[in-house]
DNA sequence: CATGTTGTTGACCGATCCGTCCAGAACACC
DNA sequence: GGTGTTCTGGACGGATCGGTCAACAACATG
């Protein structure tokens, strides 16, 4: 019956993802967003709502993306330790450095609305929540493949590596030096584990 | 000769810095820094130039105050370790939670402007390199002091101890709950330190 | 091909944005 | 007390903000 839609949304959605990344929500207009997803007006409203939900939106699709790649990764991981390792060391892996300096718009959007945008926080809490069990299913692995000190508390470690990721994402956006990012992961990372000497 | 100011510099940079520390960079608008500060446009503009220039000034003074508390807590400090427990642990230090929700304005705005905002960029890596001294001279008292393993890199420990510092400020911000912060914290203590059984 | 429903486009709105400017007020100095 | 300089407050400006709306276009259905 109706007319079908022209454009393909979830392009939208990453268009206008990139936009709120490098620019922050604030400083991206609705003409930033009807620039760079191609649309009209009309049909930007129509489909996603005001500015606050169409960003919303953005976020929690960027956030189930990275679930689920975290969740992947986990499964095909050889070892439990390899994704805790790799979830450290990722930060900096970009030998550009665009990437850590670009951060991650979860964390860039938490610093910029969690006061006035409660939404915003609960999504945080939300993702971190789920990054953290993911987290400790890999540790307990690590645990019964030998990787990590079987007495320790997975959970309470897994937070650690969290809150080592995100201040890592925070180092990363200020441009630090790439190779001092990495010695800093390098670091974090070696004090959770007894086990492989790096390098 | 001239007229004098009829008001306190040192209060308007902090009524701003509230102003800029509740809503962010982009979402305070000039009609809110008047308001809070009292001042009429003219006044505003003729001390302190546009938006872009006041905030840094904010910003720059937030960051030495922040600077001169740590070594003034550093040269009162009964053993160098209780600086760097204090740093880490302080994040979730306030019984209300509001401290740790607020977060820290350098972190949020970097979070939010680096990208766009060279200045703000080369102002967190200034202060980030500052508090990393600091830590250091710290870390190494505490070596001297038998509390952190004499052969370790103490430089890069001070680092370490600096994310997972932003790391909890950055969960804080969610407005995880208090005493997990808490908890974090601790556990990102213990791993630094062979030494005190936490509590 | 007629009809009905939705998508699309862009003109348009009031509000708010940041910044300039100017007329008048308040002081220091002679 | 006159004079000069700065400070003050607010009127004003052009630009841009987010959001609505109506006329038109494009399809699915019968």
């Amino acid at each position: 019956m109706p007319r079908p839609r022209e454009f393909d949304e979830e392009r939208v959605v990453l268009a206008v993802r990139d936009a709120f990344w490098d620019k922050g929500y604030a400083a991206t207009s609705m003409d930033d967003l009807l620039r760079v997803s191609g649309l009209g007006k009309g049909s930007l409203y129509g489909a996603f709502g005001d500015k606050h939900r169409l960003f919303l939106r953005v976020l929690r699709d960027y956030d189930d993306a990275n679930l689920r790649g975290l969740r992947e990764r986990l499964a095909f991981a050889a070892r439990g330790i390899d994704l805790v390792r790799d979830f450290l060391l990722g930060v900096a892996d970009d030998p550009t450095g665009a990437a850590p300096r670009r951060g991650c718009l979860l964390a860039n959007s938490t610093a910029e609305l969690a006061t006035s945008t409660p939404d915003v926080a609960a999504e945080a809490r939300r993702s971190y929540d789920a990054i953290t069990a993911i987290l400790t299913e890999a540790l307990e692995r690590a645990q019964r493949e030998g990787d990590v000190d079987p007495d320790a508390d997975a959970a309470e470690i897994a937070r650690a590596v969290l809150a080592a990721q995100l201040g890592l994402v925070a180092l990363g956006r200020t441009g630090m030096d790439l190779a001092a990012l990495t010695t800093v992961a390098r670091s974090a990372l070696a004090w959770l584990l007894p086990t492989p000497a790096p390098r």
